[in-house]
DNA sequence: CAGTATCCGATGCGATACTG
DNA sequence: CAGTATCGCATCGGATACTG
């Protein structure tokens, strides 16, 4: 059986929504992802074959379009109207999320090439200087089953970013040594930057400007500053 | 494969969230159901497995507790503070529910006792004279393979509201005649109240008071007051 | 009534291989 | 690169039967 036989409206959004992987796909296209392999980097455990599917199903449900490139092979996938405005139901579900569902850490689950991924698209231009710059990220103290991967460069320029696994040859601004760990814990609101450079899981070197304003060019995940419950028992 | 082996809130959400049926439970909770009969009652298709299933895993999520009945087998079924706070996420997609996932309306699919369970959930019983009032719907036209169910009361009475299928005895103040669509068309805010009676769709019988204040103490859906977008090409 | 245990069929989904 | 077709297994979930 398919469907919930319910005229309401929460049921009828259920029948495309509440499937495996079709909220985070919706997150991904919202997040500014166009490209069959640009919404994969966001969803490193989804199947190529899975991706396509929903990616047909939300089309046919209207909430994504999609058509060929202009030039090269490929399509490029739009969110629609009607996906603009399911923001707000994924806003208010990732806010219940950061107070409800954040389970204790567990390091065996952190993807820092994902991680990274997700910093690329919230970086504060307004807060840099013009020209390009370029910070190293050193990490430590990954689990071992982590894909081989201790350094990466970020590459801030012109309003966008980009993230190199291998070493792009400029020249590097401002070097973040990290403790894997730690990195995830600021990213997600779980811990202060401030506190975890003390803790010493973080640690910039750099010019005096960069090093300072870091914390505020740097934003944190879309729901780190969301208040977590008093703790009630 | 479990999860999706990411530490964003939403994908966390919806590990627990974005199960077949979780959603629509989560809603009858917080509509008030209480009882596993009760819940079912909102959700005829599920099956008792599932439903007793999907509490245990909300129960495991903190999201549901259950007790023992004082009284009586059973158990009572509460959301907690967790789940209070879902109201949000689900308020959230039933409005884009309404707004952009109302297909056209399947009269097979309409569920007449589902109907008469949501409508005794949203009546304005301040607008209502104190005594206990009964209503009689006498529905016609619907789909053959609909269950056997052509008449229902309303009793509304100290604040709380039953649905039963057989004559409860009482004196009946109201009768509604109606369309099963057309009175679906109205719940769901397809239409208005006025347009179905002018349609012929809709009649009511009984007490010149009871009659004009009908339509402010049958409040609708929760969303039926949802602006749909534009119709735009 | 208020569920739970068992069984088994449907389908969801990943792996692999293939295509323009 | 950017996907799609096929296959086979794993799990999901409904039906049935059972229990206090």
């Amino acid at each position: 059986m398919k469907g919930y036989g319910q005229f309401c409206p929460i049921a009828m959004a259920c029948e495309t929504f509440a499937e495996r992987w079709t909220p985070l796909i919706l997150r991904e296209l919202l997040a500014g992802g166009r490209r069959f392999n640009e919404l994969r980097q966001g969803l490193p455990l989804i199947s190529r074959t899975l991706l396509g599917q929903r990616l047909r199903e939300l089309e046919a449900a209207g909430i994504v379009q999609s058509r060929p490139l202009a030039r090269g092979r490929g399509r490029e996938y739009r969110p629609t109207q009607a996906a603009e405005e399911f923001r707000e139901v994924l806003d208010r579900l990732g806010e219940w999320g950061q107070r409800w569902a954040t389970t204790q850490f567990d390091p065996d689950n952190l993807d820092l090439p994902l991680l990274m991924w997700n910093v690329r698209r919230r970086i504060d231009f307004a807060r840099l200087p013009a020209r390009r710059i370029v910070v190293r990220f050193d990490f430590r103290a990954f689990p071992a089953r982590c894909r081989p991967f201790r350094t990466c460069w970020l590459i801030l320029e012109g309003g966008g970013s980009d993230v190199c696994l291998k070493d792009p040859g400029h020249e590097v601004d401002l070097v973040v040594s990290a403790d894997a760990e730690a990195m995830a814990r600021v990213w997600t609101g779980a811990i202060s930057f401030g506190q975890a450079v003390r803790d010493g899981g973080l640690r910039l070197d750099g010019p005096r400007d960069l090093v300072r304003a870091f914390p505020s060019w740097l934003l944190l995940s879309h729901f780190a500053h969301v208040q977590r419950p008093a703790r009630v028992v």
